[in-house]
DNA sequence: AACATTAGTTACTTGAAAGTAAGTATCTCA
DNA sequence: TGAGATACTTACTTTCAAGTAACTAATGTT
């Protein structure tokens, strides 16, 4: 009789995986650390800001982090446009762990900079 | 005058993004999850653990973890080989926020899907 | 002699994410 | 008249993570 690894369930269907891939990409975390420092902001404030992003990555990442409830996005009838994007009660709450994972980065990342330096030798 | 965004400081050079895209990678996560299950897990155990990965990816992305200095992997001079891996207390740290990321994605996964499903509607 | 076992390596291919660059609509201002 | 502003979209290309499948070394087992 082999112990079971309750983990195994969590992955089985990958629900949590669903949403925590859409977490991993190269765009999503950042805007979320952006806009979690502001009230809202425009999309070219947005580009700008984050400097190296093109408009269409930022254009998709703000669709989907807006299509998991993580951010808002409110069209103000004008010309030209007016888009602001803040984030939401759902997106603050996921930003606390972000926020904790990047003080542990920052924590630890010396240390592993050291061991992959290592590591190579 | 603009507010500088302090975030930007954090990303200039990305030390915190060179930390976390190795966390952001297919297998990472999974395989520290269940290296945090027990006290330290074979190769081929771990393979038909997590079931769908592959030899190379197993290998590849246990390499960049002991890299990281987040497992720690101990040959045995036998025939056949024996190697075991096991979380190191960095690594445990980090399951730390990686568990509170997976169950706040627990917790909001319907939420989540149903905010997906009225978006694309 | 050939097969199993373990923990890989190697070479090649695939697919999705991301990048690039140009085009769009509508109005204001010079 | 035409340039500028805003928030995009579209079509095409590139890149790299991941997948596939075959091969390896060294020994014990039938």
């Amino acid at each position: 009789m082999e112990k079971k690894l309750e983990i195994f369930s969590h992955f089985e269907e990958c629900p949590v995986r669903k949403v925590l891939n859409r977490c991993g990409d190269k765009w999503s975390v950042l805007i979320l650390l952006v806009l979690g420092e502001v009230d809202n902001m425009r999309f070219n404030k947005l580009h700008k800001t984050i400097g190296d992003i093109s408009q269409k990555m930022l254009t998709v990442t703000l669709r989907t982090l807006e299509a998991d409830g993580l951010i808002k996005r409110t069209v103000f009838p004008e010309i030209p446009p007016r888009v602001e994007y803040e984030i939401t009660e759902r997106g603050k709450s996921l930003l606390v762990h972000i926020n904790n994972l990047v003080d542990w980065a920052e924590e630890n990342m010396e240390d592993i900079m050291e061991s992959r330096a290592k590591f190579e030798s």
